[in-house]
DNA sequence: TTTAAAGTGTGATTAATATCACATATACTA
DNA sequence: TAGTATATGTGATATTAATCACACTTTAAA
Protein backbone atom coordinates (compact mmCIF):
# COMPACT_ATOMS: atom_id res chain seq x y z
CA UNK A 1 0.00 0.00 0.00
CA UNK A 2 1.90 3.19 -0.88
CA UNK A 3 1.21 6.34 0.85
CA UNK A 4 -1.36 8.97 -0.46
CA UNK A 5 -3.70 11.64 0.85
CA UNK A 6 -7.29 11.27 -0.10
CA UNK A 7 -7.97 14.88 0.45
CA UNK A 8 -5.07 16.14 -2.24
CA UNK A 9 -6.31 13.64 -4.88
CA UNK A 10 -7.11 15.14 -7.83
CA UNK A 11 -9.54 12.81 -9.33
CA UNK A 12 -11.83 12.78 -6.13
CA UNK A 13 -15.94 11.46 -6.68
CA UNK A 14 -18.28 13.46 -7.29
CA UNK A 15 -19.63 12.18 -3.62
CA UNK A 16 -16.39 12.22 -2.40
CA UNK A 17 -15.94 15.82 -2.41
CA UNK A 18 -18.94 15.81 -0.14
CA UNK A 19 -16.93 14.54 2.64
CA UNK A 20 -14.90 16.31 5.89
CA UNK A 21 -11.46 16.68 6.71
CA UNK A 22 -12.34 13.83 9.26
CA UNK A 23 -13.97 11.74 6.94
CA UNK A 24 -10.81 11.99 4.63
CA UNK A 25 -8.63 11.02 7.01
CA UNK A 26 -10.54 7.59 8.05
CA UNK A 27 -10.90 7.19 4.48
CA UNK A 28 -7.50 7.29 4.01
CA UNK A 29 -6.47 4.70 6.78
CA UNK A 30 -9.26 2.09 4.96
CA UNK A 31 -8.24 2.13 1.53
CA UNK A 32 -5.45 1.17 -0.30
CA UNK A 33 -4.56 2.18 -3.90
CA UNK A 34 -3.50 -0.29 -6.51
CA UNK A 35 -1.65 0.06 -9.63
CA UNK A 36 -2.95 -2.25 -12.70
CA UNK A 37 -1.59 -3.16 -15.89
CA UNK A 38 -3.53 -3.09 -18.94
CA UNK A 39 -4.89 -6.43 -19.11
CA UNK A 40 -4.47 -7.23 -15.43
CA UNK A 41 -7.82 -8.27 -13.71
CA UNK A 42 -8.95 -6.41 -11.21
CA UNK A 43 -11.37 -8.19 -9.53
CA UNK A 44 -12.93 -11.10 -10.57
CA UNK A 45 -16.38 -12.53 -10.92
CA UNK A 46 -17.40 -15.03 -8.02
CA UNK A 47 -14.79 -13.97 -5.82
CA UNK A 48 -16.27 -12.08 -2.15
CA UNK A 49 -16.94 -7.98 -2.74
CA UNK A 50 -15.66 -6.81 0.80
CA UNK A 51 -14.43 -3.49 -0.76
CA UNK A 52 -15.85 -0.38 -3.16
CA UNK A 53 -13.71 -0.39 -5.98
CA UNK A 54 -12.60 3.55 -7.47
CA UNK A 55 -11.01 4.04 -10.23
CA UNK A 56 -8.88 6.88 -9.83
CA UNK A 57 -7.05 6.70 -13.50
CA UNK A 58 -7.69 4.86 -15.94
CA UNK A 59 -9.97 3.31 -18.35
CA UNK A 60 -11.39 -0.76 -17.25
CA UNK A 61 -13.87 -3.05 -18.94
CA UNK A 62 -16.94 -4.45 -16.61
CA UNK A 63 -17.44 -7.98 -17.70
CA UNK A 64 -18.98 -11.44 -16.74
CA UNK A 65 -19.64 -14.70 -18.04
CA UNK A 66 -22.57 -15.26 -20.42
CA UNK A 67 -23.84 -18.49 -21.40
CA UNK A 68 -21.46 -19.05 -23.77
CA UNK A 69 -18.77 -16.41 -23.83
CA UNK A 70 -17.84 -13.27 -21.95
CA UNK A 71 -19.97 -10.33 -22.08
CA UNK A 72 -18.32 -6.67 -21.61
CA UNK A 73 -21.43 -4.98 -19.59
CA UNK A 74 -19.82 -1.35 -20.13
CA UNK A 75 -16.79 0.59 -20.09
CA UNK A 76 -15.76 2.78 -17.56
CA UNK A 77 -13.31 5.65 -17.27
CA UNK A 78 -11.87 7.79 -14.24
CA UNK A 79 -12.90 8.88 -12.44
CA UNK A 80 -15.51 6.77 -11.16
CA UNK A 81 -16.69 4.13 -9.06
CA UNK A 82 -17.27 1.00 -10.70
CA UNK A 83 -17.61 -1.57 -7.92
CA UNK A 84 -20.69 -0.74 -5.90
CA UNK A 85 -23.54 -2.68 -7.71
CA UNK A 86 -21.42 -6.16 -6.79
CA UNK A 87 -20.69 -4.96 -3.59
CA UNK A 88 -24.12 -3.82 -2.03
CA UNK A 89 -26.15 -5.64 -4.62
CA UNK A 90 -24.68 -9.37 -3.40
CA UNK A 91 -22.11 -10.67 -1.38
CA UNK A 92 -20.30 -12.24 -4.02
CA UNK A 93 -18.89 -10.40 -7.14
CA UNK A 94 -21.65 -10.68 -10.23
CA UNK A 95 -19.33 -9.23 -12.20
CA UNK A 96 -15.38 -8.69 -13.42
CA UNK A 97 -13.25 -5.53 -13.76
CA UNK A 98 -10.12 -5.75 -15.90
CA UNK A 99 -7.55 -2.84 -17.24
CA UNK A 100 -7.68 -1.87 -20.82
CA UNK A 101 -4.92 0.91 -20.24
CA UNK A 102 -2.96 1.27 -17.02
CA UNK A 103 -5.17 2.34 -14.27
CA UNK A 104 -5.18 3.27 -10.62
CA UNK A 105 -7.62 2.27 -8.29
CA UNK A 106 -8.64 2.84 -4.71
CA UNK A 107 -10.64 -0.16 -2.72
CA UNK A 108 -12.38 1.08 -0.13
CA UNK A 109 -13.58 -0.78 2.58
CA UNK A 110 -16.90 -1.67 2.38
CA UNK A 111 -17.91 -1.02 5.96
CA UNK A 112 -16.51 2.55 5.82
CA UNK A 113 -18.22 3.36 2.84
CA UNK A 114 -21.58 1.90 4.06
CA UNK A 115 -20.66 4.15 7.55
CA UNK A 116 -20.14 7.09 4.91
CA UNK A 117 -23.82 6.55 3.45
CA UNK A 118 -25.13 6.12 7.05
CA UNK A 119 -23.86 9.56 8.01
CA UNK A 120 -23.61 11.61 5.61
CA UNK A 121 -26.88 12.33 3.76
CA UNK A 122 -25.56 14.67 0.54
CA UNK A 123 -22.74 11.59 -0.17
CA UNK A 124 -25.23 8.62 0.23
CA UNK A 125 -27.46 11.18 -2.59
CA UNK A 126 -24.78 11.92 -4.82
CA UNK A 127 -24.31 7.88 -4.57
CA UNK A 128 -28.58 7.35 -5.41
CA UNK A 129 -27.75 9.83 -8.30
CA UNK A 130 -25.10 8.16 -10.22
CA UNK A 131 -26.75 4.57 -9.83
CA UNK A 132 -29.58 5.98 -10.85
CA UNK A 133 -27.77 7.57 -14.38
CA UNK A 134 -26.17 4.29 -14.77
CA UNK A 135 -29.99 2.54 -15.09
CA UNK A 136 -31.18 4.81 -17.21
CA UNK A 137 -28.32 4.53 -19.58
CA UNK A 138 -28.62 0.47 -19.21
CA UNK A 139 -32.52 0.41 -19.82
CA UNK A 140 -31.71 2.94 -23.35
CA UNK A 141 -28.91 0.18 -24.38
CA UNK A 142 -31.51 -2.88 -23.07
CA UNK A 143 -33.76 -1.29 -25.29
CA UNK A 144 -31.34 -0.76 -28.42
CA UNK A 145 -30.14 -4.28 -28.13
CA UNK A 146 -33.29 -6.03 -28.90
CA UNK A 147 -34.39 -3.49 -31.47
CA UNK A 148 -31.67 -2.39 -33.48
CA UNK A 149 -29.63 -4.47 -36.46
CA UNK A 150 -25.81 -5.09 -35.73
CA UNK A 151 -24.39 -2.15 -37.81
CA UNK A 152 -26.65 0.25 -35.90
CA UNK A 153 -25.56 -1.30 -32.45
CA UNK A 154 -22.01 -0.42 -33.78
CA UNK A 155 -22.47 2.72 -34.63
CA UNK A 156 -24.52 3.64 -31.69
CA UNK A 157 -21.52 1.84 -29.38
CA UNK A 158 -18.33 3.93 -31.19
CA UNK A 159 -20.02 7.11 -30.77
CA UNK A 160 -21.04 6.10 -27.26
CA UNK A 161 -16.92 5.56 -26.73
CA UNK A 162 -15.87 8.78 -28.15
CA UNK A 163 -18.12 10.96 -26.41
CA UNK A 164 -18.29 9.48 -22.83
CA UNK A 165 -15.00 7.86 -22.01
CA UNK A 166 -12.92 9.71 -24.95
CA UNK A 167 -14.97 12.93 -25.46
CA UNK A 168 -13.07 13.35 -29.25
CA UNK A 169 -13.59 12.14 -32.22
CA UNK A 170 -10.68 10.85 -32.91
CA UNK A 171 -8.74 7.98 -30.31
CA UNK A 172 -6.48 5.38 -29.23
CA UNK A 173 -9.35 2.31 -29.61
CA UNK A 174 -9.32 0.64 -26.26
CA UNK A 175 -10.40 -2.56 -27.06
CA UNK A 176 -9.66 -5.53 -29.53
CA UNK A 177 -12.61 -6.52 -32.66
CA UNK A 178 -13.24 -9.55 -30.49
CA UNK A 179 -13.82 -7.26 -27.53
CA UNK A 180 -15.70 -4.58 -29.54
CA UNK A 181 -17.91 -7.69 -30.50
CA UNK A 182 -18.38 -8.67 -26.58
CA UNK A 183 -19.64 -5.34 -25.88
CA UNK A 184 -21.98 -5.06 -28.94
CA UNK A 185 -23.10 -8.54 -28.17
CA UNK A 186 -21.77 -10.09 -31.91
CA UNK A 187 -19.36 -11.82 -33.31
CA UNK A 188 -15.99 -10.62 -34.46
CA UNK A 189 -16.60 -11.49 -37.82
CA UNK A 190 -19.68 -9.22 -38.02
CA UNK A 191 -17.23 -5.93 -36.00
CA UNK A 192 -14.85 -6.88 -38.82
CA UNK A 193 -16.93 -6.62 -42.07
CA UNK A 194 -19.03 -3.60 -40.17
CA UNK A 195 -15.75 -1.52 -39.72
CA UNK A 196 -14.74 -2.06 -43.15
CA UNK A 197 -17.94 -0.76 -44.18
CA UNK A 198 -17.71 1.75 -42.50
CA UNK A 199 -13.81 2.19 -43.59
CA UNK A 200 -14.35 1.93 -47.00
CA UNK A 201 -17.27 4.27 -46.87
CA UNK A 202 -14.90 6.76 -45.05
CA UNK A 203 -17.39 7.02 -42.10
CA UNK A 204 -14.26 6.02 -39.91
CA UNK A 205 -10.48 5.65 -40.62
CA UNK A 206 -8.26 3.68 -38.34
CA UNK A 207 -4.38 4.79 -38.44
CA UNK A 208 -3.55 1.29 -36.52
CA UNK A 209 -5.11 1.90 -32.94
CA UNK A 210 -6.39 5.26 -33.61
CA UNK A 211 -9.61 5.98 -34.74
CA UNK A 212 -11.12 8.73 -35.94
CA UNK A 213 -14.91 9.50 -36.42
CA UNK A 214 -15.14 10.97 -39.99
CA UNK A 215 -18.80 11.44 -40.56
CA UNK A 216 -20.24 11.51 -37.47
CA UNK A 217 -23.85 12.82 -38.29
CA UNK A 218 -23.68 9.12 -41.06
CA UNK A 219 -22.14 7.42 -38.02
CA UNK A 220 -25.49 9.38 -35.73
CA UNK A 221 -27.93 8.09 -38.49
CA UNK A 222 -27.01 4.46 -38.78
CA UNK A 223 -27.44 4.97 -35.09
CA UNK A 224 -30.62 5.79 -35.07
CA UNK A 225 -32.05 3.77 -37.42
CA UNK A 226 -30.86 0.99 -36.32
CA UNK B 1 -56.47 12.29 -2.96
CA UNK B 2 -57.86 9.54 -0.39
CA UNK B 3 -56.86 10.16 3.32
CA UNK B 4 -54.36 7.44 4.74
CA UNK B 5 -52.26 7.01 7.27
CA UNK B 6 -48.85 6.04 5.76
CA UNK B 7 -47.51 4.72 9.23
CA UNK B 8 -50.66 1.92 8.82
CA UNK B 9 -50.01 0.65 5.32
CA UNK B 10 -49.34 -2.39 5.37
CA UNK B 11 -47.37 -2.36 1.94
CA UNK B 12 -44.74 -0.14 3.61
CA UNK B 13 -41.48 -0.60 1.68
CA UNK B 14 -37.84 -1.89 3.13
CA UNK B 15 -36.89 1.72 2.94
CA UNK B 16 -39.54 3.36 4.83
CA UNK B 17 -39.35 1.07 7.41
CA UNK B 18 -36.57 3.04 8.78
CA UNK B 19 -38.75 5.57 8.74
CA UNK B 20 -39.83 7.74 12.54
CA UNK B 21 -43.57 9.04 13.71
CA UNK B 22 -42.38 12.35 12.57
CA UNK B 23 -41.20 11.99 9.33
CA UNK B 24 -44.42 9.27 8.48
CA UNK B 25 -46.40 12.27 9.39
CA UNK B 26 -44.45 14.52 6.75
CA UNK B 27 -44.93 12.05 4.28
CA UNK B 28 -48.31 11.47 4.82
CA UNK B 29 -48.95 15.38 4.31
CA UNK B 30 -46.46 15.16 0.75
CA UNK B 31 -47.98 12.36 -0.91
CA UNK B 32 -50.78 11.12 -2.96
CA UNK B 33 -52.70 7.72 -2.99
CA UNK B 34 -54.25 6.78 -6.35
CA UNK B 35 -56.19 4.16 -7.67
CA UNK B 36 -55.55 2.53 -11.66
CA UNK B 37 -56.83 0.20 -13.61
CA UNK B 38 -55.74 -2.67 -15.83
CA UNK B 39 -54.60 -0.42 -18.55
CA UNK B 40 -54.21 2.98 -17.13
CA UNK B 41 -50.89 5.07 -17.73
CA UNK B 42 -49.35 5.80 -14.17
CA UNK B 43 -46.48 8.16 -15.63
CA UNK B 44 -45.70 9.14 -19.36
CA UNK B 45 -42.41 8.95 -20.72
CA UNK B 46 -41.30 12.57 -22.04
CA UNK B 47 -42.98 13.99 -18.75
CA UNK B 48 -41.39 15.60 -16.21
CA UNK B 49 -40.60 13.84 -13.19
CA UNK B 50 -41.65 15.78 -10.12
CA UNK B 51 -42.06 12.89 -7.94
CA UNK B 52 -41.79 8.96 -6.23
CA UNK B 53 -43.80 6.58 -7.78
CA UNK B 54 -44.47 3.65 -4.51
CA UNK B 55 -46.04 0.64 -5.85
CA UNK B 56 -48.61 -0.31 -3.00
CA UNK B 57 -50.76 -2.96 -4.73
CA UNK B 58 -50.32 -4.42 -8.13
CA UNK B 59 -47.59 -4.93 -10.84
CA UNK B 60 -46.88 -2.62 -13.45
CA UNK B 61 -45.01 -2.75 -16.68
CA UNK B 62 -41.88 -0.22 -16.99
CA UNK B 63 -41.59 0.20 -20.63
CA UNK B 64 -39.89 3.06 -22.88
CA UNK B 65 -40.50 3.68 -26.94
CA UNK B 66 -37.35 1.87 -28.69
CA UNK B 67 -35.96 2.84 -31.96
CA UNK B 68 -38.95 1.09 -33.21
CA UNK B 69 -41.29 0.00 -31.42
CA UNK B 70 -42.14 -0.02 -27.60
CA UNK B 71 -40.22 -2.35 -25.47
CA UNK B 72 -41.10 -3.56 -21.78
CA UNK B 73 -37.65 -3.04 -19.70
CA UNK B 74 -38.90 -5.28 -16.47
CA UNK B 75 -42.19 -6.12 -14.77
CA UNK B 76 -42.70 -4.82 -11.45
CA UNK B 77 -44.79 -6.23 -8.55
CA UNK B 78 -45.67 -4.41 -5.07
CA UNK B 79 -44.57 -3.48 -3.18
CA UNK B 80 -41.38 -1.69 -4.58
CA UNK B 81 -40.39 2.06 -5.75
CA UNK B 82 -40.83 1.55 -9.72
CA UNK B 83 -39.95 5.71 -10.10
CA UNK B 84 -36.53 5.76 -8.55
CA UNK B 85 -34.21 6.21 -11.46
CA UNK B 86 -36.34 8.05 -13.80
CA UNK B 87 -36.87 10.47 -10.63
CA UNK B 88 -32.87 11.40 -9.71
CA UNK B 89 -31.17 10.41 -13.25
CA UNK B 90 -33.10 12.78 -15.09
CA UNK B 91 -35.53 15.86 -15.06
CA UNK B 92 -37.62 14.06 -17.43
CA UNK B 93 -39.30 10.75 -17.59
CA UNK B 94 -36.77 8.26 -19.14
CA UNK B 95 -39.58 5.43 -19.56
CA UNK B 96 -43.10 4.94 -18.83
CA UNK B 97 -45.15 2.91 -16.13
CA UNK B 98 -48.66 1.55 -17.05
CA UNK B 99 -51.24 -0.93 -14.62
CA UNK B 100 -51.25 -4.56 -15.56
CA UNK B 101 -53.44 -5.20 -13.52
CA UNK B 102 -55.51 -2.74 -11.23
CA UNK B 103 -53.02 -1.28 -8.90
CA UNK B 104 -52.94 1.48 -6.11
CA UNK B 105 -49.84 3.82 -6.28
CA UNK B 106 -48.34 6.31 -4.13
CA UNK B 107 -46.52 9.28 -5.11
CA UNK B 108 -44.03 10.56 -2.68
CA UNK B 109 -42.72 14.90 -3.02
CA UNK B 110 -39.54 14.25 -4.83
CA UNK B 111 -38.09 16.68 -2.75
CA UNK B 112 -39.72 15.15 0.64
CA UNK B 113 -37.92 12.09 -0.47
CA UNK B 114 -34.38 13.96 -1.12
CA UNK B 115 -34.93 15.28 2.50
CA UNK B 116 -35.33 11.93 3.91
CA UNK B 117 -32.12 10.59 1.99
CA UNK B 118 -30.31 13.49 3.38
CA UNK B 119 -31.57 13.15 7.08
CA UNK B 120 -32.11 8.95 7.21
CA UNK B 121 -28.68 7.09 6.16
CA UNK B 122 -30.52 4.34 6.66
CA UNK B 123 -33.39 5.16 4.47
CA UNK B 124 -30.42 6.03 2.07
CA UNK B 125 -29.35 2.91 2.04
CA UNK B 126 -31.43 0.73 1.87
CA UNK B 127 -32.67 2.99 -1.36
CA UNK B 128 -28.90 2.05 -2.69
CA UNK B 129 -28.98 -1.46 -1.86
CA UNK B 130 -32.16 -2.01 -3.93
CA UNK B 131 -30.66 -0.16 -7.05
CA UNK B 132 -27.26 -2.30 -6.67
CA UNK B 133 -29.68 -5.26 -6.41
CA UNK B 134 -31.64 -4.09 -10.17
CA UNK B 135 -28.27 -3.21 -11.73
CA UNK B 136 -27.00 -6.56 -11.03
CA UNK B 137 -30.41 -7.73 -12.71
CA UNK B 138 -30.10 -5.68 -15.69
CA UNK B 139 -26.48 -7.30 -15.95
CA UNK B 140 -27.86 -10.30 -16.01
CA UNK B 141 -30.75 -9.83 -18.40
CA UNK B 142 -28.60 -7.80 -20.99
CA UNK B 143 -25.88 -10.49 -21.08
CA UNK B 144 -28.51 -13.07 -21.23
CA UNK B 145 -30.41 -10.89 -24.57
CA UNK B 146 -26.78 -11.28 -27.22
CA UNK B 147 -25.93 -14.79 -25.72
CA UNK B 148 -29.24 -16.88 -25.36
CA UNK B 149 -31.96 -17.90 -28.63
CA UNK B 150 -35.40 -16.63 -28.69
CA UNK B 151 -36.75 -19.87 -26.96
CA UNK B 152 -33.89 -19.72 -23.62
CA UNK B 153 -35.63 -16.13 -23.14
CA UNK B 154 -38.94 -16.87 -23.49
CA UNK B 155 -38.03 -19.93 -21.01
CA UNK B 156 -35.81 -17.94 -18.66
CA UNK B 157 -38.40 -14.86 -18.54
CA UNK B 158 -41.51 -17.68 -17.75
CA UNK B 159 -39.46 -18.69 -15.17
CA UNK B 160 -38.70 -14.90 -13.91
CA UNK B 161 -42.36 -13.56 -13.82
CA UNK B 162 -43.54 -17.25 -11.79
CA UNK B 163 -40.54 -16.83 -9.33
CA UNK B 164 -40.33 -12.83 -9.25
CA UNK B 165 -43.79 -11.88 -9.81
CA UNK B 166 -46.13 -14.56 -8.25
CA UNK B 167 -44.09 -16.92 -6.38
CA UNK B 168 -45.88 -20.29 -7.95
CA UNK B 169 -45.90 -22.17 -10.97
CA UNK B 170 -49.36 -21.67 -11.77
CA UNK B 171 -50.91 -18.02 -11.89
CA UNK B 172 -52.73 -15.74 -14.32
CA UNK B 173 -50.70 -14.81 -16.91
CA UNK B 174 -50.27 -11.13 -16.68
CA UNK B 175 -49.09 -10.18 -20.32
CA UNK B 176 -50.63 -10.52 -24.05
CA UNK B 177 -48.55 -12.43 -26.45
CA UNK B 178 -47.17 -9.25 -27.73
CA UNK B 179 -46.56 -7.45 -24.61
CA UNK B 180 -44.51 -10.60 -23.85
CA UNK B 181 -42.54 -10.49 -27.24
CA UNK B 182 -41.92 -6.76 -25.76
CA UNK B 183 -40.06 -8.06 -23.07
CA UNK B 184 -38.51 -11.00 -24.73
CA UNK B 185 -37.41 -8.31 -27.21
CA UNK B 186 -38.61 -10.63 -30.40
CA UNK B 187 -41.69 -10.77 -32.20
CA UNK B 188 -45.55 -11.62 -31.77
CA UNK B 189 -45.30 -15.02 -34.11
CA UNK B 190 -41.90 -16.20 -32.63
CA UNK B 191 -43.53 -15.91 -29.01
CA UNK B 192 -46.77 -17.91 -30.61
CA UNK B 193 -45.04 -20.39 -31.65
CA UNK B 194 -42.49 -21.01 -29.06
CA UNK B 195 -45.60 -21.02 -26.75
CA UNK B 196 -47.02 -23.38 -28.57
CA UNK B 197 -44.20 -25.75 -28.68
CA UNK B 198 -43.94 -25.60 -24.93
CA UNK B 199 -47.61 -26.57 -24.67
CA UNK B 200 -46.94 -29.29 -27.08
CA UNK B 201 -44.35 -30.76 -25.59
CA UNK B 202 -46.26 -30.68 -22.24
CA UNK B 203 -43.92 -28.36 -20.59
CA UNK B 204 -46.25 -25.97 -19.98
CA UNK B 205 -49.96 -25.45 -19.99
CA UNK B 206 -52.18 -22.42 -20.57
CA UNK B 207 -55.96 -22.44 -19.15
CA UNK B 208 -57.53 -19.36 -20.30
CA UNK B 209 -54.93 -16.80 -18.99
CA UNK B 210 -53.81 -19.29 -16.60
CA UNK B 211 -50.35 -20.66 -16.95
CA UNK B 212 -49.25 -23.63 -15.42
CA UNK B 213 -45.66 -24.67 -15.50
CA UNK B 214 -45.49 -28.16 -15.75
CA UNK B 215 -42.35 -29.29 -15.90
CA UNK B 216 -40.26 -26.55 -14.26
CA UNK B 217 -36.77 -28.85 -14.77
CA UNK B 218 -37.12 -28.63 -18.50
CA UNK B 219 -37.94 -25.35 -18.92
CA UNK B 220 -34.72 -24.09 -16.28
CA UNK B 221 -33.04 -26.24 -18.85
CA UNK B 222 -33.88 -24.37 -21.89
CA UNK B 223 -33.66 -20.91 -20.29
CA UNK B 224 -30.01 -21.83 -19.09
CA UNK B 225 -28.52 -23.26 -22.72
CA UNK B 226 -30.24 -20.32 -24.53
C1' DT C 1 15.97 -11.85 -35.05
C1' DT C 2 12.98 -15.62 -35.04
C1' DT C 3 9.13 -18.02 -33.46
C1' DA C 4 4.71 -18.25 -31.43
C1' DA C 5 0.46 -16.32 -30.18
C1' DA C 6 -3.17 -13.30 -30.90
C1' DG C 7 -5.85 -10.61 -33.89
C1' DT C 8 -8.09 -9.79 -38.22
C1' DG C 9 -10.07 -10.61 -42.98
C1' DT C 10 -12.85 -13.17 -46.04
C1' DG C 11 -15.77 -16.49 -48.55
C1' DA C 12 -19.20 -19.90 -48.19
C1' DT C 13 -22.78 -22.04 -45.79
C1' DT C 14 -26.19 -22.62 -42.29
C1' DA C 15 -29.38 -21.27 -38.85
C1' DA C 16 -32.49 -18.37 -36.62
C1' DT C 17 -35.94 -15.25 -36.68
C1' DA C 18 -38.39 -11.36 -38.77
C1' DT C 19 -41.76 -10.13 -41.88
C1' DC C 20 -45.79 -10.52 -44.50
C1' DA C 21 -50.34 -11.82 -45.41
C1' DC C 22 -54.28 -13.71 -44.07
C1' DA C 23 -57.49 -16.49 -41.37
C1' DT C 24 -59.52 -17.68 -36.97
C1' DA C 25 -60.56 -17.03 -32.12
C1' DT C 26 -61.54 -14.24 -28.21
C1' DA C 27 -62.85 -10.18 -25.79
C1' DC C 28 -65.16 -5.95 -25.54
C1' DT C 29 -68.66 -2.55 -26.52
C1' DA C 30 -73.02 -0.85 -28.10
C1' DT D 1 -77.09 -10.38 -29.20
C1' DA D 2 -74.44 -8.53 -32.79
C1' DG D 3 -70.75 -6.00 -34.41
C1' DT D 4 -66.11 -4.40 -33.76
C1' DA D 5 -61.58 -4.59 -32.09
C1' DT D 6 -57.91 -7.12 -30.41
C1' DA D 7 -55.36 -11.21 -29.97
C1' DT D 8 -53.53 -15.33 -31.77
C1' DG D 9 -52.16 -18.98 -35.21
C1' DT D 10 -49.94 -20.33 -39.31
C1' DG D 11 -47.53 -20.87 -43.75
C1' DA D 12 -44.30 -18.99 -46.83
C1' DT D 13 -40.54 -16.08 -47.79
C1' DA D 14 -36.81 -12.88 -46.92
C1' DT D 15 -33.25 -11.06 -44.22
C1' DT D 16 -29.69 -10.89 -41.02
C1' DA D 17 -26.06 -12.64 -38.80
C1' DA D 18 -23.70 -16.70 -36.89
C1' DT D 19 -20.66 -20.23 -37.85
C1' DC D 20 -17.00 -22.52 -40.01
C1' DA D 21 -12.64 -22.90 -42.07
C1' DC D 22 -8.66 -21.07 -43.37
C1' DA D 23 -5.26 -17.62 -44.61
C1' DC D 24 -2.85 -13.47 -43.59
C1' DT D 25 -1.18 -9.71 -40.47
C1' DT D 26 0.37 -7.85 -36.27
C1' DT D 27 2.14 -8.17 -31.74
C1' DA D 28 4.64 -10.29 -28.13
C1' DA D 29 7.99 -13.26 -26.21
C1' DA D 30 12.10 -16.01 -26.31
Amino acid sequence: MENHKCIDCEFKSSASKILSSEEFDILEKNSALVFFKKGDIIFKQGALSTNVAYLRTGIVKIHKRGVSHEKILRIAKSPSYFGIPTTFGDKINQYAATALEDSSVCFIDSNLFRNFIFKNGKFAYELIVELCENELNDYERYANQSQKQVPGLVAETLLCIADKIFNSSRFNFPLSQSELADLVGTSRESISRILSDFSANKIIAFNGKELNILKRDVLEHISEKG
